[in-house]
DNA sequence: TGCAATACTTCGTGATATGATGTATTGCGT
DNA sequence: ACGCAATACATCATATCACGAAGTATTGCA
């Protein structure tokens, strides 16, 4: 899809994957796969911005003799998924100007 | 709002606001003022690149004495809101992903 | 031995929203 | 007559960011 519409969504996409016991790049990149195609180089790019921010925190183990980062969100993070929520609403009243006088459902 | 959630939606925002009959820069700025905020060096830069890929069309025009450019859109530019709706059922998959396991509502 | 999968990293590029700044006219208030 | 806000459009420089390309290194299977 358009990469202009993916921005916004991409941080908060990532920051949601993190969720619960944290995650790894690797299981990100799958674990979003049905809904959003994520590129390796992009989704670096957003941990190390989102780590930058304070929004995620990073533990590096070993596991089978790879390295992994665990991501982690924090307190910052989920301040941020509220944030996304109440931003959405604004999105939806953009979403509906653009869909306006439009009868069509196709 | 966050600038990056904008993107995507300001080229189909601009299109919107030009069905019809067609506006002028001033007044889309007027118009789309209570949904989005978007300043004269954003907009102009977005109409510009939308006639550029021939998505609106561009005629000009004295009133009073003032200068102004009437836009358009164009066949094209209906088929970008087409394509458009169809990328947001894309968009919403990647919302309810963002927004799983969530029960608050505030 | 080779190759796919796993896992992370860096670099360069192109797209683009936005503030700052500039030009020019109309119309209103004093 | 003068100043100023509103109207109307334009350009430039900057910062942000998604992404392809390319690289490093390990595990496990054919």
């Amino acid at each position: 899809m358009d990469a202009q519409l993916k921005r916004g969504l991409l941080d908060v996409c990532v920051l949601s994957a993190i969720l619960g016991e944290g995650s790894y790049g690797y299981k990100i990149i799958k674990d979003t796969k049905p809904y959003v195609s994520l590129s390796e180089s992009t989704l670096y790019t957003i941990l190390k911005r989102l780590e930058g921010a304070g929004l995620l925190t990073v533990r590096s183990a070993e596991y089978d003799g790879r390295l992994r980062k665990y991501y982690k969100i924090t307190a910052k993070g989920l301040a941020r998924l509220e944030e996304f929520k109440r931003e959405w609403q604004e999105v939806m009243k953009i979403y509906q100007f653009v869909m306006k006088e439009d009868g069509a459902d196709d």
